[in-house]
DNA sequence: TTTT
DNA sequence: TTTT
């Protein structure tokens, strides 16, 4: 049994943080992958990928990428189901993200620099760590 | 942009071959991977992933995987959507297979043959291709 | 910066286990992985690839894998060098797993049972982790 | 029988592009990619990964990446070996593109233009291929 | 519900 | 023989 996945796209949007009730942090954002071919009219497409992530990785990309950057993604492909709100089973498709990539250049933000929401800093350069958002020892206790 | 996907796992059904107007094979199938932990109740828990070849590979993949084959896939995620019944958009998360390994031992069919129902046959021994399922150069036309 | 590969194919030999001053286990073996097209004389080739897999999935990789075994690979690309006896530096690239998984169905271990070599045994079923062999967190100290 | 590898890093060099004497383009770099840790001395190391790519992909390479290019390489591990000098067989290890993309940003190539050594221009813009460098149907027949 |  |  293997499952991997490897993607590199832009965010849709600023990815979402949120913590589970015993304050463990996730963040979830939506990639978006252009195809390498163009459909019959013509048209690049893409594909958008959702993408959830886990404890200080989870914190790394709140804090690092936002609408638009340039992101890797190494992780798996999940599949879950719940109840819709209509009573049918909804299943959801999504990756995992085991680590995640900056690939945006270091002078590259753009126009305004990393945001901070009010979200403890964890680590104030994501270069510190070579780009790499990865699972750390020190993750919170599970 | 990167998109590449690979998977291990075993087909929860028969592959479902159909041809599209143009006469275009495509094969859908359920891959079940298990996964490497276990959740809280000590359960192992799989994802259930959807997958969809085109063309030979897909005549291939008809022929020679059943129910309980362990077939790897190496491929990309596609994303689209579609206007449900109820008139709300409908999102789907695939997996489209550039190739598809039959991973079974050669003597290794379980009880059965290899079914045969009917679809002309491509090819009679997957093994005369290292095991692989392959685009070729002489799939359908496009 | 992102580095990922993932293999399927056949020892070449019995894996290779030995320990590190400090007690650490390391496993190497080579993976055979045939190519999924011929050559010009229509011969099928193959890649040899050389693995290093350390602590208990190297245990485990020298439990259940033998010559011949199908396994998955999952881990990254390394390059080392060392001065050749020679003098001359010689550079090296090989494969570092982090999971090893084992392919062969259930009843399959050929005519053979799993060797024991008097390492102490981890664990006794491979399967009983769903067939992977992974980085556990009761790992050797380091 | 799976062999997939992906990598995102930077050349170490401009790429070396050359001609079979049937006048297929090959061009050949090497990858540096930063390891995601550091070693025991806090350093952060890299590993250097030799890539091959045929064709079409050759010449876009060799036009659209330079020495401290960022791109991204999916691919295939390769062994073979030769007779060196001294009458002793040296064995290779190295990365076979099958898409190479180029991960700079658009207005970022630093100071220089893309080179233009002389060779056919075969595209002008990476990005009318969403970045991708891939084989297309009118590669050279082979 | 989508990015450059 | 190595990149930012």
């Amino acid at each position: 049994m293997m499952n991997r996945v490897i993607l590199v796209g832009r965010l849709t949007k600023d990815p979402d943080l949120r913590y589970t009730p015993n304050g463990v942090p996730v963040a979830t954002f939506t990639l978006a992958v252009n195809r390498s071919f163009t459909n019959q009219q013509g048209e690049r497409e893409a594909d958008f990928i959702n993408v959830v992530v886990w404890r200080k990785p989870a914190e790394n990309a709140a804090n690092f990428l936002k609408k638009g950057s340039l992101a890797g993604v190494d992780g798996k492909i999940q599949t879950r189901s719940f109840d819709g709100q209509d009573g049918k089973k909804v299943y959801i498709t999504e990756v995992v993200a085991e680590s995640v990539q900056f690939l945006e250049p270091k002078g590259n933000s753009n126009s305004s620099p990393p945001k901070d929401d009010g979200n403890k800093r964890v680590n104030d350069d994501p270069f510190a760590n070579g780009g790499t958002i990865d699972i750390q020892d020190d993750d919170l206790p599970f």
